[in-house]
DNA sequence: CGTAGACACCTAGCTATGCTACCTGTCTAA
DNA sequence: TTAGACAGGTAGCATAGCTAGGTGTCTACG
């Protein structure tokens, strides 16, 4: 049996993440339903791909985070863009629409 | 110094390949010509991509390869979808509709 | 009361992908 | 004769996303 992957996520998930934290100060749990429901129950971010990213977003300087509460009073990780953050969203989003663009056009032409 | 890293095609080079590939037989060196060509030079998939990709569709049952002289008698290595690819490309395509709607969608909604 | 399930955080370890950097060999054109 | 296109290939690396596990709190329900 080869592989049972999902891989839903080719490589969009910094940039939705970003994306998301760009509407102003989330914690990361709520990113991730955020990003579920905007998309309509297409993304469901598992939480070991969801933190590590994170990790990695604030290690790049992309994110900043600080403890604060919650509106029911509980501990959270509240995430914020950086300058360099909102650069880098930029830049993926052009990306982005440059790979899309190329993309739709291999599938229209090619074939 | 982190990381100088190109990747361009995130997890959309198989799909191209069987894409091209399935406007009928061709060899390796020239499917990547012609998604390089088709994008307008947005994709330049490099040869360490390229065969190992080729060599997994393969292996999958997606693509099968024959020795054939190309028009200038030089020999190559020509691939073409099998039914197992021709139904893979069908979902892949799919699937990618699916994923850019959903990323358009984030990309619109948040932030 | 106690327990299931949501909330909120996290890590280890695996696999697959795409990349750089190499290698072989032929043919053509300068 | 030599550079560069053509045509095939491999080794080894970094990274991303996944599964599967873990911690602890709070709420709701039987």
């Amino acid at each position: 049996m080869p592989q049972e992957k999902a891989e839903f996520l080719k490589g969009t998930l910094d940039m939705l993440i970003l994306k998301v934290v760009a509407g102003g100060p989330i914690h990361g749990y709520a990113i991730s339903q955020r990003i579920q429901q905007i998309s309509k129950d297409f993304f469901q971010v598992p939480q070991g791909s969801l933190y590590p990213a994170l990790h990695r977003l604030e290690e790049r300087d992309w994110l900043e985070a600080e403890w604060k509460d919650t509106s029911t009073g509980r501990e959270a990780k509240f995430y914020k863009l950086t300058r360099k953050g909102r650069a880098q969203l930029e830049t993926e989003m052009l990306n982005w629409e440059r790979l899309s663009d190329a993309v739709a056009l291999i599938l229209r032409t090619a074939g």
